[in-house]
DNA sequence: ATGTAAATACCTAATATTAAGTATTTTTGG
DNA sequence: CCAAAAATACTTAATATTAGGTATTTACAT
């Protein structure tokens, strides 16, 4: 049998390399070409003809998902596996709608990412379950919360400011008042020491819980 | 002589599989440990005896920076050399005051890394330039403001709100009315789309611009 | 069971941001 | 030099956030 041909994109040439030795170790694989962005990846892909594309969501010049599109536009027999960051719902959704054939986290190990590859390869569709994030990030919040003294619904809180619903929004989600939302926006910034929603949202993606 | 050894830390258990893979590929590394956040790290590293951690600044619970300092004041001998996305002199002038011996961009290759090492490994510092980072981030910020259509007073204004500042302290920051920077910041929300400043900050955030 | 922390809710008032329109000056590219 | 783009500045008005204070109900742990 054929080795399964493998074109890796990521805008860190690191990961390209790791991975490509990665491939080189098994049987069965190889890596026939590599980028760091969007443009490069579909001027190659002019040449040579991968099986399967690894594709970074977070590229400079053309992003993954633009790039998705254009490469499953043009060669729709190209299997596209996502390597992402993130494991958000709407980001899973949005490729999948686009025509990737899986969804990686690059937090995922590399048995998921050859599980990956063998089921999209067989025709098949990998992509993480879109719910559970709520139990997912909780045992890792546990730690951060105490440090801060936040609560649970104050996390929840800044993780909804984060995905950039306004009070009222966050109140509808919840069913609960707006001015209980305020309240504990109030009581976050003060816990924190900090004074406004940009310094949250720092906060937010330093601490990882957003 | 005996095998350097190597521990890696990253959020990304991809990356790490894939470093160890192309290390094992060579002779004279091993790869001893890794770990997904600073805080296994620490604990790992109570056990472990690494020559050299490579360390991720992005990590969740406990930070890079902050594993840096703790693993310097803790193990002063283990030479630490950054992963970082970014090429920032900021970050990489606080790296070197809490003690780091390297830094390396992983948008670099791997020859970057493996230079690092041994540059590192005979006790010398390997760091990026710091300087040219106008031209660096300019030629860089120069795709993606075409891309947004941004001017260059608009990026300067999304820096500045990313670090927190309001539009009052940034007018005065860049001697310019308040009343102007409202309204770059409407022609901003407008031109990429947006309708907030949480949004504004995870745009910038995903282009790397803050 | 009972005290404490957490979550809820409301009020007032000050600040800040967003929306929409307009207009002048400065910079820049051809 | 000239046109276009960028940066500047102002007005009005609607929303949103922040800063106070206060109070009730739930949930939790000793």
């Amino acid at each position: 049998m054929e080795n399964l041909k493998i074109f890796i994109a990521d805008d860190h040439q690191i990961l390209i390399d790791g991975l490509t030795s990665f491939f080189n170790e098994l049987d069965g694989f190889e890596v026939i070409g590599h980028a760091n962005d969007g443009l490069i990846l579909l001027q190659e892909i002019a040449t040579k003809t991968p099986d399967i594309v690894l594709l970074d969501l977070n590229m400079p010049k053309l992003d993954g998902m633009a790039t998705l599109k254009k490469l499953k536009d043009n060669y729709p027999n190209i299997k596209v596996i996502i390597l992402s960051n993130y494991h958000q719902s709407q980001l899973i959704k949005e490729a999948k709608a686009l025509g990737a054939n899986g969804y990686v986290l690059k937090n995922g190990s590399k048995s998921d990412l050859l599980s990956a590859i063998e089921t999209v390869q067989t025709g098949k569709f990998y992509f993480p379950e879109e719910e559970s994030k709520i139990e997912n990030q909780s045992l890792f919040t546990d730690e951060f919360m105490k440090k801060h003294q936040l609560t649970k619904r104050e996390v929840e809180i800044i993780r909804l400011v984060c995905k950039e619903l306004n009070s009222k929004e966050i109140a509808d989600k919840l069913f609960i008042a707006e001015f209980t939302v305020t309240t504990h926006r109030r009581n976050i910034l003060s816990k924190l020491e900090i004074k406004n929603t940009p310094a949250l949202i720092n906060f937010a993606k330093q601490n990882g819980i957003a």
